[in-house]
DNA sequence: GTTCCTGCAAAGAGTTTGCATTGTG
DNA sequence: CACAATGCAAACTCTTTGCAGGAAC
């Protein structure tokens, strides 16, 4: 099943770091792991950590924040900031670089790669003689459909009509 | 002069959106705009609120945030948020939707237009039966020169080797 | 005069920091 | 048993809000 073995994956990456870096192995650290590597797709830092608190956990904010930036410099979560600041993290491992589409509507998030994106950027690089080094390209788009899957006021909607 | 007609054009569109809105003609919105329209491009609201003060403006810090955001709704200013989630504004009337090359040596932002991205965009949004609204790309680069002109590091390096 | 707008200061959100305590190595 | 990591609360940054006084219409 993917998502254990990627759990797994990390929970290797994550040992391996913390042993070339002389770092302690907390429960706490690998609580969060498998928070973020078995539940959670786009979340914040508090989202995160009121995940944990219902679960029992007793994990503080502080360090879920301490946490999140260990995850992050060895690369198993990448953090993004949306719309007006939204600081979202999300997994890293095993994915490719990928870009987000953001219903307006409603806030859902959507993931695409797009292989002629990377032209244009290696465009704009050479263009300003500057060598790309990651980029971030967010497009934010309203549903065409006459219902929104995502949107609020639908979800009567889906419950009466969508629902097969 | 470019910056001294898109100043007065600016100043119309705000005295129509003011007339139109029944809002007041305060000295203070058009210090505001003067000093975007004058003299800043990328700047936060906290360096606009700085910069005022210095030239000895007594405009306060939620004045500053209101009026930003009366020139964000009548479309004399747009907001970005780059990297670790820096809100920044720059001024708008007159200039086409673009991007952003930022250098991650020293911050200094580029800007961009390429008209493939809005290809790749169009055909994202067609994916997922969605109508793209508005976008941002955020390129983050590092100088391929040996010197970067914008490096910290480099300042005496361009007073030495750059400066014909 | 009425209502909008301002300045001030206080409140909020999200994140970071300082410090005593805990627990890993 | 040393010292990294934790929890807690306080601090901090950026932004918003409430309110009294002042200005525009």
């Amino acid at each position: 099943m993917q998502i254990g073995s990627s759990l797994t994956q990390a929970l290797a990456v994550l040992e391996k770091y913390i042993a070339q870096k002389g770092l302690r192995r907390t429960e706490e650290r690998y609580e969060i792991l498998r928070a973020i590597y078995e539940e959670l797709t786009h979340f914040d830092a508090d989202t995160l950590h009121r995940h944990l608190s219902e679960k029992g956990s007793r994990v503080s904010r502080a360090t879920v924040y301490n946490t999140l930036e260990l995850l992050l410099e060895c690369g198993l979560v990448r953090r993004y900031t949306f719309g007006e600041g939204r600081t979202l993290y999300e997994r890293s491992l095993g994915r490719r670089q990928h870009d987000h589409l953001i219903c307006i509507e409603c806030g859902h998030i959507e993931e695409f790669c797009d292989p002629q994106l990377g032209a244009v950027i290696q465009g704009v690089g050479m263009l300003f003689n500057m060598q790309p080094i990651r980029h971030e390209l967010v497009i934010y788009a309203e549903c065409t459909r006459s219902i929104c899957p995502n949107r609020k006021e639908s979800a009567t909607f889906a419950k009466n009509e969508l629902q097969p």
